[in-house]
RNA sequence: GCGCGUGUAGCUCAGCUGGAUAGAGCGUCGGCUUGCGGAGCCGAAGGUCGUAGGUUCAAAUCCUGCCACGCGUACCA
């Protein structure tokens, strides 16, 4: 709130003196120079006669009279700082969490995790999930209608590896061992090859009854057992897209483009993406299949149909994507400029093990359950008696996963993941607890008194508890969460800083401070819940 | 080759719509028990921000070249 009546003061006082229209940039300097500062000064000396200082020494006794503003000072080359009022800060600190609704009455559409069938589900998945869940999140506290959703590949050779391997099993096996021999006897033999090709072939068709039912079974399977995984993991999806049913729409859309959009070339129809600088791509084969990014236009209008209103639509993979997403999102715009300019693909990079590179494409994966499972393991070896464990594991994986910037690649240490020291879900958790634990102690009431006069660490605390609605609001515009939980951490330990020096129960301030308990507890909770990690009073 | 991305402390990473002495965690070293949860706190050592230039009053941040790594680059997804 403050900081957009600060940057619309600084603007106007711009205006009024030098009658100079700037976008002023107000940020959160050092808390040694103040509460907010703005290099309004440093901008506007671009163009004018006068030196920065004497241009924010002017600004500076223009905005000293603003409300909630104690003292504004002008330091460095030209920087004006701003040190608010106790008052001001301490309602920054303890008003109700009320995040700005920007996008109040959208409804966007996520897309993320897209585990296949027939196969594992692996780290990059759960990387996937993760972050999807938690981008979903922020649009949500923005105030859209987020639909989760995820895209399925049920054809395709790993299928027909899948199916030749179940075959040869018989009942009972599972899918996880026949796809394995699949592959197998795909790269080794081929008799099996050519077997296993006219499976992909039939699987496409749907003309062999026993296929049939054997891809109907495995995606059935394969669904119970994501779902085994998400349920665990807390993460919702509200529809599922499969590749199957994306051929016809694609191929339609394409075929009624050829000529216009897409050509001809060597027996392809191919979109030729070199004329604007991208890659040239063949949408249909040679053979008259669909690829991938025919299926995904097919896609794309499946999720149209289905939710006209949708103002915007997130596709979340990993970075391997971006050059073929581009591609698929040119030719779109071609076809239907308002669909491709409402979707925007966000990648996330590899997830890389301490232990060695994975390798998605050999098969040779790190499961999504196994990562789980290990990090358990640790927790429960770490606290044997804590009986949150579940909730404490899951925080420290969603976290690691969430702690770092979008787009590069991440390795997973799984050591060092599960040590609880340090910057980590479980940190973040304990931290929680701790407050819940003082404020069910306390048996004093809170202050309600509006004189207020801090001290210098609850005054650090106040200031860092009014940062969080600035914080959200700009994850949520740049769709990046690990802003979140950057700040999180440095939340806790503001605190645990003021707490290792100021008592509150029995304190005189104790009325005052257990009300910036309160809030700092609030907004601890109301943070990992944008990160889907639980707030527990215990642990 | 071309395109996209990455390169910040021993390790893992923040900081990148240019701004005030480049910040954390882990690891290393040194402190902190009469007090509400020590999964903590305080401090120290540790940096040519890949490299060479350029733009600017100001560059880790923008631009260019080069180096290293990753991904992509016509019928996989």
């Amino acid at each position: 709130m403050l900081l957009k009546e600060l940057k619309k003061a600084v603007k106007e006082a711009g205006q009024k003196i030098f009658d100079t229209d700037t976008e002023p940039v107000i940020s959160r300097p050092d808390e040694k120079f103040g509460d907010y500062a703005t290099n309004a000064a440093l901008q506007l000396a671009k163009n004018a006669a006068a030196s920065p200082s004497q241009i924010a020494q002017q600004l500076a006794a223009e905005l000293k009279s603003l409300p909630g503003i104690k003292d504004v000072s002008v330091a460095g080359p030209g920087f004006i700082n701003f040190r608010l009022t106790d008052e001001a800060l301490a309602e920054g600190a303890f008003s109700e969490i009320n995040l700005e609704k920007p996008l109040s009455g959208q409804e966007i559409l996520v897309e993320f995790g897209d585990p296949n069938p027939f196969k594992q589900m692996h780290i990059g998945h759960l990387y996937s999930y993760i972050v999807g869940a938690a981008i979903s999140r922020l649009f949500e506290v923005s105030g859209a209608t987020v639909r989760r959703l995820s895209y399925h590949g049920d054809v395709g050779l790993h299928v027909a590896r899948a199916i030749y391997g179940q075959l040869e099993l018989g009942e009972g096996a599972t899918l996880g061992l026949a796809y394995a021999l699949g592959a197998e006897k795909y790269a080794s033999i081929p008799a099996a090859k050519e077997r296993i090709d006219a499976i992909n072939l039939a699987v496409y068709d749907g003309n062999d009854p026993e296929i049939n039912e054997l891809h109907r079974v495995g995606v059935k399977e394969s669904f119970d057992y994501f779902d085994k995984i998400l349920d665990l993991l807390s993460i919702s999806t509200d529809k599922r897209y499969l590749e199957s049913e994306t051929i016809e729409p694609g191929l339609k859309t394409v075929k009624a483009n050829i000529g216009k959009v897409f050509q001809e070339s060597q027996g392809a129809v191919i979109y030729d993406g070199k004329k604007i600088g991208l890659h040239t791509r063949v949408f249909i084969t040679s053979k008259g299949l669909p690829t991938y990014e025919t299926k995904d236009l097919g896609l794309v209008q499946l999720k149209h149909q289905d939710f006209p209103q949708s103002s915007r639509s997130i596709v979340i993979t990993a970075t391997e994507q971006t050059e073929y997403f581009k591609v698929m999102l040119a030719a779109l715009g071609e076809i239907d400029h308002a669909l491709a300019k409402k979707t925007t693909h966000l990648a996330h990079g590899f997830v890389n093990l301490s232990s060695g590179k994975m390798s998605s494409r050999t098969g040779d994966v790190y499961s999504a359950e196994d990562l789980i499972n290990e990090v358990h393991q640790a927790v429960q070896q770490q606290f044997p008696e804590s009986g949150q464990d579940n909730d404490t594991a899951l925080a420290a994986l969603k976290y690691d996963f969430l702690k770092a910037r979008l787009g590069g690649d991440i390795t997973f240490d799984v050591k060092e993941s599960v040590s609880l020291e340090g910057n980590s879900g479980p940190y973040l958790q304990y931290a929680h607890a701790r407050a819940a634990s003082i404020l069910s102690k306390a048996a004093g009431t809170m202050s309600t008194d509006a004189q207020i006069e801090f001290d210098e660490n609850e005054r650090s605390l106040a200031r860092k508890i009014s940062e969080y609605q600035e914080v959200v609001e700009k994850a949520a515009a740049e769709l990046i969460p690990h802003h979140i939980a950057t700040y999180l951490y440095e939340l806790a330990q503001t605190f645990n800083s003021f707490y290792e020096k100021s008592r509150i129960i029995g304190d005189e301030r104790e009325a005052l401070r257990l009300k910036l308990v309160k809030s700092y507890k609030d907004v601890l909770s109301n943070g990992l819940s944008l990160l889907n990690i639980t707030a527990p009073e215990k642990m």
